[in-house]
DNA sequence: TGAACTCCAGACATGGCGTCTGTATCTTGG
DNA sequence: CCAAGATACAGACGCCATGTCTGGAGTTCA
């Protein structure tokens, strides 16, 4: 039973949150973001993991200026329905259906929430017809 | 950024995945289905798991019978909307909404399904009026 | 009682992941 | 055009989570 090396780390997503607000920033912007008080060794750590975020294709560089400009290559959403995809495949075999249902059961959701989830069903009711 | 210990981890859910089918099972019954062509050493490395995952709340063992017996102490839902509170709490500050209209939106949802998940709202909308 | 099985405490090993060091490369001010 | 300072990049380190294994004690049954 191999380990499955995690898609986005913690110390990624980190990046990748901060980048997700600012559109574009360098490293030394990230690292005075990620780490107010720490060390300048700490701008080679952030450079490390904007690298490995970029071979996962979750991060765009522009080599064109200098230092380089960071932004995000993917969008919130899509993490979140891959690390959906990874949880129905863990549990449910791939199935999306059964986490629906536990989250409509499990969470409070309020009033508002509900409604808007009807009018989200609807909308592909009439999209399918 | 110190690195999170997962709750449950990957060979301790493919023991919790026969569990739940199982209803009950010794050890010796859990190394043959998970590692069939496995050497006997396997044996302890499910003991193991075992233990970790009785040290969760995951798994009950009686000791009263010999060999031990085990069985599932959580439901793979109650699993489910825990993965889905991490989820949330790491891409969404906690919030579940986004997770949902997420999986609405991604999943291929049959008229069928759309249907059931009326249902449940219909019922969630008389249960707290 | 002895053989065979099970339990259990602890140790070991691999590798993921966050971090750091050292060096090459670039940019800018004088 | 040169020196100084900043940035990029390759590589390595170290901690620890996690899957696995070893050895010995406990249990059952003939």
């Amino acid at each position: 039973m191999a380990r499955t090396p995690q898609d986005v780390t913690d110390a990624e997503l980190a990046v990748l949150q901060v980048l997700w607000e600012s559109q574009t920033a360098t490293v030394r912007e990230l690292t005075e973001r990620l780490y107010p008080e720490g060390t300048t060794a700490l701008n080679a750590t952030v450079q490390k993991l904007l690298e490995r975020l970029e071979a996962k294709k979750c991060v765009k560089r522009n080599r064109k200026t200098w230092p380089h400009q960071f932004s995000a290559a993917i969008a919130r959403e899509v993490l979140i329905a891959r690390q959906l995809q990874t949880t129905a495949d863990k549990l449910c075999q791939g199935e999306i259906h059964p986490l629906l249902t536990t989250l409509v059961k499990a969470s409070g959701l309020t009033t508002e929430d509900r409604k808007s989830l009807r009018g989200l069903l609807d909308e592909l009711d009439r999209e399918k017809k």
